[in-house]
DNA sequence: AAGCGAACCTGGCTGC
DNA sequence: TGCAGCCAGGTTCGCT
């Protein structure tokens, strides 16, 4: 589910309840998500107060009191679940709770602070790693991760920067989390559409000193800041109540142009062309081929 | 070197 | 109702 919003989303709905909270117990369901855990996870946890929790690209960054951070990834179908004690015994009290099934909770942590923190994952592609808080940086999971679309460096010259003489789809080029870091499925076919690119066309097509890659560049990357900027606004109107840490899409799915939207006509003002889905790279693509260009 | 398909898993939905 | 087939928001590996 999560892509750079819902892990956003995810992050403020975690970091009452665990930032400043000692972990006091953890508990292991299984040997291993997407990798083994690590060894002595349990054990290395357990007395850690949790600094910081931040996110970087989809991870996020628990800063530990012994010198380690626990790095965190959701993969497709990661979620948490927060309960306090005076709700333990009240099953049904978080609506995302809906359709979870116990046996695909794998990790729980209990925190000092009385919040009982689990962690739910029926396909087990995300996955939890500890790395010398010294060194995240070069740790084989950060290392390489693309600048971020939210930071102020962000720009249409950073995709003239990181788009030259590349011969990629723009679909492939914003799903390398190398170039940019954080977007996803969908909020590639979205921020396509808002900026009228086509999917197919070659990333490199963007870069240069001329007039029109230049106009190109910079609706692209207006175009991913406002989509993913809305986004995490959306997410975090629903943590008004509790924290909404199910890594769902909250109410932004709503206002998708294009994903998930085949057959669709196209929501550009005075076009009137139809939402297609395509294949690239095994996955797919939404988009109007009539103003998308 | 880059780019593509397959693989990793489970669950939910569609259609026969 | 049952079951096969397809699809899913991510990442990594291995083969052209």
């Amino acid at each position: 589910m999560p892509e750079l919003p819902e892990v956003e989303t995810v992050r403020r709905g975690l970091q009452p309840a665990m930032e400043g909270a000692r972990i006091v117990a953890v508990q292991l369901n299984r040997a291993n998500l997407r990798f083994p855990f690590p060894e002595r996870f349990a054990d290395r946890l357990t007395g850690a107060r949790v600094i910081t929790l931040n996110r970087r690209a989809k991870f996020l960054l628990a800063g530990l009191s012994t010198g380690e951070t626990l790095i965190l990834h959701l993969g497709m179908s990661g979620r948490f679940i927060v309960e306090r004690d005076d709700e333990a015994n009240r099953p049904g009290v978080f609506h995302h709770e809906a359709g979870r099934l116990p046996a695909h909770d794998h990790v729980v942590l209990t925190c000092d602070n009385g919040a009982r923190i689990t962690y739910n994952d029926p396909r087990r592609f995300g996955f939890m790693l500890l790395a010398d808080s010294a060194t995240l940086d070069q740790h084989p999971q950060i290392a390489g991760i693309g600048i971020e679309p939210l930071g102020n460096a962000f720009s249409g010259d950073s995709l003239d920067a990181l788009f030259a003489g590349r011969r990629t789809p723009l679909k492939a080029a914003l799903l390398d989390q190398r170039l940019i870091a954080g977007l996803g499925n969908i909020y590639v076919c979205e921020a396509l559409s808002r900026a009228g690119l086509s999917p197919v066309r070659a990333a490199g097509t963007l870069c240069g000193p001329g007039k029109t890659p230049r106009r190109m560049r910079e609706m692209l990357a207006t175009a991913i800041r406002d989509v993913l900027t809305e986004a995490v606004a959306a997410g975090g109107s629903s943590i008004s109540d509790h924290a909404r840490t199910d890594g769902s899409l909250g109410y932004f799915q709503h206002r998708f142009r294009v994903y998930d939207r085949e057959g669709a006509s196209c929501p550009t003002p005075g076009c009137t062309g139809v939402v297609l889905r395509m294949v690239q790279s095994g996955r797919s693509t939404f988009h109007c081929a009539t103003c998308q260009r």
